[in-house]
DNA sequence: CTACGGCTAAACAAGC
DNA sequence: TGCTTGTTTAGCCGTA
């Protein structure tokens, strides 16, 4: 054990990361007393998200961190949707998970279910749907030092991702593999006082960690999605559905068609996101570096900020309300690139027809009997203003010599392995190629605010999504009571 | 068809 | 000596 391994941490589990995070997690849902807190912490979350956006009012930011900032918060909801869905217990079944973790309780009869189908269909069957790059980020970050050995991080695998329990031995060597070749880990230097015995401790080098926040960010878990599983047949559902469909990994040659950005968390996500912003699976998702900014950005950032400032005056604009009445344990979300290619989305996944006022966002806080759409106006310039600045901008995807740029607004490419560093000096050691690579300089403010608009696109079709899934839930709940009156 | 990312398998060396 | 760790190469597959 090094320095950064505690050895009681060891003790408590073979992912001490892992453990760490557990400790300090909210029930996922027991009783009503852990309902009121969990209310409470989805309204903190909810608040979370707005004073994510109020920063680019409050505080003269010069980097575009605070719009970083939001989307991640809402991608945790991804990453916690995940948490909430892992196994119950470790690949050997002999190390119940604690408690303290999201898993759902197994009294909850949707829960239950939902929460069986990924555990036999996806956690042990199922191929994850995280490269193993995202893996080994996702573990390292989740790493009270932000560094592991190798085997920390199989255990921490195994312990998330049962199906490497009963895989091929294969993956480890893939993972040191992954390890080796990737540009974005590397190894730090043990203190020879403290060893951790054979190998090294692997972190994530900084300057390739937002690369990998892309890569995490363009595998969304989307766990239940009946129209997205048949899309052809199944008919519009109701979100109570969602939970007893069979999960869909980002791996679905549909959800790839898709753009692999739609993504549906489960019940208690809220609580899970909220635990996020506290101590979580990956709560770590930090800030770019600060870095000066042109008057595009401001530009955008004063678009959202004007759209915020408004809005917090606005009466429709979307609040948690004291009390959280509606913030119950059942919440559905979506994400979309943007709300066109949501739409896209929305009708190969469920033959949902498409409402055209997009500019109404509606955010379903679904409770188990009934829906509250809550509506909020989403002021056309926020996505226009992304969508403008894009169009005058290449696609960051051209920059790969194949030129097939789809899909990689946000980079999605992973320019940071081999055929990369090759592209310095074969005739160079790898190790030497990857530090020429790393020489190159960082993204430049355009790139960064591509990336940025992206990102607010994003957003928007996050809420374009919210709206389509609430105007999909309210139609369908009127279909549903007139066929029950015939 | 091509380029690329990702994965797997394998070989090899070094350390414990 | 056996296992683990780390590096490297090669090949395959899917996607754009």
């Amino acid at each position: 054990m090094g320095p950064t391994m505690p050895p009681s941490k060891k003790a408590q589990s073979p992912s001490s990361g892992a453990s760490a995070s557990q400790g300090m997690s909210p029930p996922y849902r027991q009783g009503d007393a852990a309902t009121a807190a969990s209310e409470a912490e989805a309204a903190d979350l909810s608040l979370s998200l707005s004073a994510s956006f109020s920063k680019a009012e409050d505080e003269e930011l010069t980097s575009l961190s605070w719009l970083h900032e939001s989307t991640d918060l809402l991608n945790s909801f991804s990453h916690s949707g995940l948490r909430s869905v892992s196994p119950l217990q470790d690949p050997d079944g002999q190390h119940p998970r604690s408690p303290s973790s999201s898993s759902p309780s197994p009294d909850d009869p949707l829960l239950g279910d939902a929460h069986s189908a990924y555990d036999l269909a996806a956690g042990a069957n199922r191929k994850p749907p995280y490269s193993f790059s995202c893996l080994i980020f996702m573990a390292i970050e989740d790493a009270p030092n932000k560094r592991l050995p190798v085997k920390d991080i199989y255990g921490w695998i195994l312990e998330h991702f049962p199906y490497f329990a009963n895989a091929p031995t294969g993956w480890k060597n893939s993972v040191r593999h992954n390890l080796s070749l990737n540009k974005c880990f590397k190894k730090v230097d043990k203190d020879r006082s403290q060893s951790i015995g054979k190998g090294s401790l692997w972190s994530i080098d900084p300057e390739y960690r937002h690369n990998l926040i892309q890569a995490l960010k363009k595998t969304p878990y989307h766990p239940y999605s009946p129209g997205l599983a048949t899309p052809s047949t199944s008919p519009p559902t109701l979100p109570q559905t969602f939970h007893h469909s069979p999960p869909l990994w980002s791996g679905s040659p549909l959800f790839r068609k898709n753009g692999g950005v739609l993504l549906q968390v489960p019940r208690g996500v809220i609580q899970n996101g909220a635990r996020v912003r506290s101590q979580a699976l990956f709560p770590v998702i930090r800030p770019l570096p600060v870095s000066p900014v042109g008057s595009r950005t401001s530009a955008i950032r004063s678009s959202l900020g004007d759209y915020l400032s408004r809005g917090q005056d606005s009466p429709s604009r979307y609040s948690p309300p004291p009390g959280s009445e509606d913030l119950q344990d059942d919440h559905t979300y979506s994400t979309a690139k943007s709300p066109s290619r949501l739409c896209s989305s929305q009708v190969a996944a469920s033959s949902c027809p498409l409402d055209d006022d997009d500019d109404i966002i509606a955010v379903e806080i679904q409770s188990d009997v009934k829906a509250e759409p809550r509506e909020i106006p989403l002021d056309s310039h926020i996505t226009t203003a992304a969508t403008a600045y894009i169009s005058q901008q290449p696609l960051r995807g051209q920059r790969r010599s194949s030129g097939s740029g789809a899909g990689t607004l946000a980079g999605s490419s992973l320019p940071w392995t081999k055929n990369r560093a090759k592209g310095i000096s074969d005739t160079l050691p790898l190790k030497k190629r990857r530090a020429a690579a790393v020489e190159k300089p960082p993204e430049s403010d355009d790139e960064e605010m591509k990336e940025a608009a992206g990102s607010l696109l994003h957003l928007a079709g996050v809420r374009a999504c919210l709206n389509n899934i609430t105007n999909r839930t309210a139609k369908g709940q009127k279909e549903q009571k007139e066929a029950l009156r015939n």
